[in-house]
RNA sequence: CGGAGCGUAGCUCAGCCUGGCUAGAGCACUUGCUUUGGGAGCAAGACGUCGCAGGUUCGAAUCCUGUCGCUCCGACCA
């Protein structure tokens, strides 16, 4: 290709919307382009570079086995409200009409059609398994969409979908699309590593979550360097110590403590109750009803754990009206001890088992309680891991120290198990004549967020630094002249075309401009190699090879073609 | 949805507070000359309904009201 034939509008400024590294140069390397919040236009080089992680992930998909399809982006709403999901996902539901006042969703994933193609298409054992993908454009309304591709309205992923005859081959087939994912992201050139996922209300066993290092990451990642243990934040346990017991008294006693409302305050004197012998009692209202949490003063409340713990639907932390009709006393002064309404749950996190030697609210609005034993005092309903982890917490499998850290998800497996397949009714005959639901998994990676992880990644002061597998050109000529006739030209025209013939792709930069605006906008797009040819090196038989992240070397003119074909591999 | 901020040339921004003449700069763009190994110089030129609508005023980019869009923080993220 041409530089001149082609569009690559570079930009000497990001524009002031551009907030993190990778999307100022995914602007500014002329990649893509802003149509509204959210929405963006692929450019030619940001286009090649996005069918380059595409290939690569259709490959490594083929190769594990997995066959493509191509699904509507156009839903009908029935399939929706049969899963339950036109409700419980309606906030990143994408609602259209069309002319005649019919509803459709726009497809933000598709669990939903795939199952109801297999309902209709797989009827026997024998079928099975199958693995079925697409690579497409996913639409979600998104409340704040962020960091160009890296949180979009519309944006492309790659879905895929496995039914298998039981569990155990669901695993094997989740196992090879963990494989895989492996394999594709190892292969985008980017460092990652997959993590413990949280499962959600959508139930199932398993889900890991592959990582892209970053410091701009929306997700926190807690890891352990020395027995290789990694989860998400929302997931991670750690082996931190319960609270020790002590002596205490028969009875829990009151005090009072005007205007005491927080746990910093009753750490302090004249109370001088330690954070750690402190019991918060939060009031959630999961499914409209209220739920009461207790967790140790020093802890933080993890609201997916809990989310997945309770299996709501939806929840969030009651307000101060609520807390009040269901324990008679404004936070800050609530627990668990006294006044619990029959029929209200209370969830205590696994830390305050055997805690004894405690302090908590009254539920009397200035009052709290000491000596409280935990489970002498108090009537818990389940006891389950709902606290945040932090660095430093010695880790569960093997004692070392916890670390955390941002990261960029760019890829999500997942076992399903059988809730579409029984809700859609996409069943098969089993050896036995038996009628049983598909075991189902789902596996997702975002195409265009994984071209920016690859940027926020890969970049140095002066732009880009594609690897060479996801470069939307592997080789950029640059002669400094650019007359047709002109030596440089000439040679430049020569070695391009060699090298096309070779199955190179190969970008020529013909442009009459002077050379440094040449050498910085190829630094800036990043092209893995550069071959400039002057005049000066010419006269005495030799052109430049740059690597863009390496150091020039001069090769003899006729050897450059090799030299390049060895680089590039 | 709550909080904050911003909309002026393709991009980055000044001007607004304190209303007034023809609305500016740098970069980019066009033409010419010079220059030619890391974002050139000189000269000439083109590009704006100052987001939109309404109001106040003799007069609005500037003040007021509304509206739309964008960004950030928070909430949210199967």
């Amino acid at each position: 290709m041409k530089w001149t034939k082609t569009l690559i509008p570079t930009l000497r400024e990001a524009p002031s919307d551009a907030e993190i590294l990778s999307h100022k140069l995914l602007l500014r390397a002329g990649l893509i382009r802003k149509l509204a919040g959210g929405v963006y236009t692929f450019l030619p080089l940001g286009l090649r570079a996005l069918r380059k992680v595409e290939r690569i992930i259709r490959e490594e998909m083929d190769r594990a086995g997995a066959i493509e399809v191509l699904m509507p982006a156009l839903q009908p709403t029935e399939i929706w409200e049969a899963t339950g999901r036109a409700e419980t996902a309606k906030d990143v539901l994408f609602k259209v009409k069309d002319g005649s006042g019919r509803q459709w969703f726009l497809s933000p994933t598709a669990e939903e059609v795939i199952t109801t193609m297999a309902a209709n298409e797989i009827n026997s054992y024998r079928q099975l398994p199958k693995n079925f993908y697409q690579v497409s454009t996913k639409f979600r309304d998104e409340i704040r969409p962020r960091f160009g591709l890296m949180r979009a309205k519309e944006f492309i992923m790659k879905d895929a979908y496995s039914f298998d005859t039981t569990d155990e081959n669901a695993m094997a087939s989740y196992q090879k699309m963990y494989d895989a994912y492996k394999r594709i992201f190892d292969r985008c050139g980017v460092q990652n590593f997959p993590v413990e996922a949280d499962t959600g209300v959508i139930g199932g066993s398993h889900s890991h979550e592959f990582m892209v290092p970053a410091d701009t990451g929306e997700n926190d990642v807690v890891f352990c360097e020395a027995c290789g243990y990694a989860a998400n934040i929302e997931k991670a346990t750690s082996g931190i110590p319960k609270t020790a017991a002590r002596d205490i008294g028969p009875a829990p006693e009151k005090f009072a403590t005007p205007g005491v409302v927080t746990i910093e305050a009753l750490s302090k004197a004249p109370y001088s109750v330690p954070a750690n012998r402190q019991i918060k009692t939060l009031v959630y209202i999961a499914d409209s009803k209220p739920v009461i949490i207790l967790i140790r003063g020093d802890d933080q409340l993890n609201e997916t754990k809990f989310a997945a713990r309770t299996g709501a639907a939806a929840s969030r932390p009651a307000t101060p009206e609520e807390c009040f009709a269901t324990l008679g006393a404004k936070p800050g002064s609530l627990g668990a001890v006294v006044n619990v309404p029959a029929g209200v749950r209370v969830l205590a996190d696994e830390r305050l088992r055997g805690a004894n030697d405690m302090t908590t609210g009254a539920n009397e609005d200035g009052f709290h309680l000491k000596n409280v034993a935990i489970e002498r005092d108090i009537k818990v309903t389940d006891w389950f891991d709902l606290r945040t982890v932090t660095a430093g917490e010695p880790c569960a499998k093997c004692g070392k120290s916890l670390k955390i850290r941002r990261a960029i998800e760019v890829g999500h497996v997942f076992k399903l198990g059988t809730k579409y397949s029984v809700a859609l009714n996409a069943t098969f005959l089993d050896a036995d004549g038996a009628r049983k639901p598909c075991v189902m998994g789902c596996y997702g990676i975002g195409v265009t967020r994984t071209l920016q992880a690859v940027i926020e990644q890969c970049n140095d002061k002066d732009g880009i630094v594609w690897p060479m597998h996801v470069a939307p050109y592997q080789v950029c000529i640059t002669p400094l002249a650019v007359a047709a006739d002109h030596p440089c030209m000439l040679l430049a025209e020569k070695i391009y075309a060699e090298l096309t013939a070779r199955g190179v792709e190969v970008i020529l930069d013909d442009r009459d401009e002077r050379p440094g605006v040449k050498f910085k906008d190829a630094d800036l797009v990043g092209f893995p190699i550069r071959v400039s040819i002057g005049e000066k090196s010419l006269a005495k038989g030799k052109v430049e090879i740059k690597p863009r992240n390496g150091v020039m070397t001069v090769s003899k003119t006729e050897e450059t073609v090799e030299r390049v074909l060895a680089l590039v591999k």
